[in-house]
DNA sequence: CTGGGGATGGGGCCC
DNA sequence: AGGGCCCCATCCCCA
């Protein structure tokens, strides 16, 4: 015999504990602030914890303390009511940050739970045609979105692997973690840590959030891993007050006449005076809107930080691959005939190129002599060649000139679908990068 | 302090 | 859908 309710009551017990404080064994520092809780419930909801857990366990038995400085008190907050209660509380101004601690504290569930968040507010192209096809007069502020969505979050157990990148510190049973890489996010082919944001571009991520109004609502997941599903709830007066907010930012953004922007959809549309239906897809982090879904994807990426293109040059990371191209072109190729020093037109006759640490410029012979810098005496084709990724790579090739139609970088795979973000210590990276043959 | 130029990043749009 | 080009804004450096 199975008492259904046990289970949640037996949550709603320790959630009690905590909050006064009974039987905790473990504390919390993040950015000063103190959160206690069970050790034991700890290890059983973060990959992080467990692999903490499990060694301070062995070493000591004193009540365990792990310091985070990488995410807000606030964001500590919605992950540990979620593992107290299963309900995650996500709006659209806290779900990358509740997403970079999560993929910190190896917590899968939450994870996928906000990449669900992330895509249902991306998730277009049904949308779209639901829109398309009932684009009657109805109000387009009410937007006929059903944003209440059925997340698959069954409890995987195991499946947040613990990582090297957790490092202890020299106290028993304290852990601080290092601050994160400039450029934290790494793509599919490189998942093997993960790899919240940046410190830096949290800030970033921040700062945007603070000048970018949100229109979409607050939502509160529900996960009920028992049966794997999660529910989201609207507020309604969120609902409401995003919809005025709405049509202020459509105000302020000069909308044409007619034009509404759509509240908390991807998709909008509107009826001009020539009654001509326009789709849109609207930021769900912002009032920006686009026309295309690609262009929603790559305008995505200035509110994930994203940089799925890294220079191989330099290990400057790039949003964008054309991005990446030009500052090839620019700053590690000497395409541009023209003398840095004199500006005047040069030739491979008039001039040569110089290289400058990871720059090369072209200059002429004058300046050449005048300078007194030696020309590049690299041999271009066999660095190129030794630059090359792996035959045969797919998509890891992009036209340098065309003269040089060879690899100069590979094209990391976009990770930009999972929406995964990872971390990786400055040590690993640079590890990581001693392992690549192409990175100089 | 200021203006110019380079580098970077975001958006529109064509292929 | 992705790649790439063009345009523009912003930031930074330097003279």
């Amino acid at each position: 015999m199975e008492i259904s309710s046990h289970q949640s009551h037996l949550l709603q017990q320790l959630n009690e504990q905590r909050r006064q404080d009974v039987f905790c064994d473990c504390s919390i520092l993040v950015e000063g602030k103190v959160f206690k809780a069970h050790r034991n419930v700890l290890f059983a909801s973060s990959g992080y914890f467990k692999m903490l857990l499990s060694q301070s366990s062995k070493e000591t038995s004193q009540p365990a303390t792990a310091t985070f400085q990488t995410f807000s008190p606030d964001t500590f907050t919605v992950i540990l009511d979620f593992v107290y209660s299963g309900k995650l509380s996500l709006t659209g101004q806290n779900v990358i940050e509740v997403m970079s601690a999560a993929s910190f504290l190896q917590m899968t569930d939450v994870i996928s739970v906000c990449k669900t968040f992330i895509k249902s507010s991306l998730d277009i192209s049904e949308k779209e045609k639901d829109r398309y096809f009932s684009l009657s007069d109805k109000d387009t502020s009410s937007n006929g979105v059903d944003r209440s969505s059925l997340y698959n979050s069954s409890w995987q157990e195991g499946s947040a692997s613990p990582h090297s990148h957790l490092s202890r510190d020299r106290g028993p049973g304290i852990i601080r973690t290092k601050l994160w890489n400039k450029y934290s996010y790494h793509a599919a082919s490189q998942r093997d840590a993960p790899q919240p944001l940046a410190s830096e571009q949290r800030e970033d991520a921040i700062k945007k959030t603070k000048h970018l109004r949100l229109s979409q609502p607050s939502q509160v997941v529900h996960i009920k891993s028992d049966k794997g599903e999660a529910q989201t709830s609207d507020s309604s007066s969120h609902a409401s007050q995003s919809e005025e907010q709405v049509q202020m930012d459509a105000e302020v953004d000069s909308v044409p006449a007619g034009y509404q922007y759509g509240q908390g959809a991807d998709v909008t549309s509107g009826s001009f005076p020539d009654d001509q239906p326009r789709l849109r897809f609207k930021c769900p982090y912002c009032t920006h809107v686009v026309k295309r879904k690609a262009d929603l994807k790559r305008h995505l990426r200035c509110h994930t930080g994203e940089r799925p293109y890294p220079c191989q040059a330099c290990g400057k990371r790039f949003s964008r691959l054309d991005h990446l191209s030009s500052h090839f072109r620019t700053i590690h190729q000497a395409c541009k005939l023209i003398c840095r020093k004199c500006k005047r037109h040069v030739t491979d006759l008039t001039g040569q190129v110089v290289q400058e640490g990871t720059r090369r410029y072209r200059l002429c012979n004058e300046c050449l002599a005048e300078a007194g810098i030696d020309s590049l005496p690299v041999d271009l084709e066999a660095e190129q060649h030794c630059m090359s990724p792996a035959d045969g790579e797919k998509d890891s090739r992009w036209h340098l000139s065309e003269e040089e139609n060879r690899s100069y970088v590979e094209i990391v795979e976009d990770g930009s679908a999972d929406l995964v973000i990872k971390q990786v210590e400055d040590s690993e990276e640079e590890e990581e990068k001693e392992s690549k043959p192409n990175i100089r």
